[in-house]
DNA sequence: TTAACATATGAACAACTGCTCAAATGAAGA
DNA sequence: TCTTCATTTGAGCAGTTGTTCATATGTTAA
């Protein structure tokens, strides 16, 4: 049924830029871990990881919430592959499991830095 | 009033990532930053414009997207100051205002191309 | 003026997010 | 076995987010 078509107004200029763009699958891929780190508790958790492995409690405590909460992030973190766990009797340990992410928080560390 | 107190696993390792973390101000302005690029529709807005400036009717037709919703997206990385504009005569160009971002940006399509 | 056009804005709303609470796992020691 | 402890899970919810729709603003040309 296709109406409007006269809208766009500099058509040359969009179909190249339209041309440099990842595929939509890759810019939801990057958009997922852009969310990932875009909760201020959940960025904290990675924080802490970053300097080190830490059990839940030990991560609840840092970060002054319940293990609940932190275990429903740690969770969503884990499916994205950005921690990993290990288990040694009762305690399960967690640490970073994703060196681009790693790179992607240092970055921004020093951007708030100016 | 203070209870519980026998809690955390490991209080030693707990104070040591306490002591690395940024201040809560900075790591809320980390989040902020990736939030506004957690969006999937956002986030091609301004991997549009990492290519050259638009204005906001070539940036609708680019994302497929009405105009309003584009320009409720830019408003909010317009605040952020991720992007900036110019008005030409009608129409208003916008483009990438903070280099920071640009780098977040391509390390992230990097991380997605492997 | 007036009309046409590009963009912005505000209200409304469905969908999503992060937390809490209660209950379930699963491992270790008594 | 039973109990304790660390962690996980699911339901429920308040708060937030992205979009749509209708309307407003501001610029240009007639």
């Amino acid at each position: 049924m296709e109406l409007c078509a006269v809208k766009c107004i500099n058509e040359k200029k969009v179909k190249e830029t339209v041309k440099t763009l990842p595929r939509q699958k890759d810019i939801q891929q990057m958009a997922d871990i852009f969310k990932a780190l875009s909760d201020p508790s959940r960025l904290k958790i990675v924080l802490a990881l970053l300097n080190q492995e830490h059990c839940v409690c030990d991560i609840a405590a840092i970060c002054n919430q319940t293990d609940s909460a932190i275990s429903h992030q740690l969770r969503l973190l884990r499916t994205l592959k950005i921690v990993k766990n290990r288990r040694q009797g009762k305690i399960i340990y967690y640490a970073i499991d994703d060196d681009h992410v790693v790179s992607l928080i240092n970055m921004s560390i020093t951007h708030v830095r100016h």
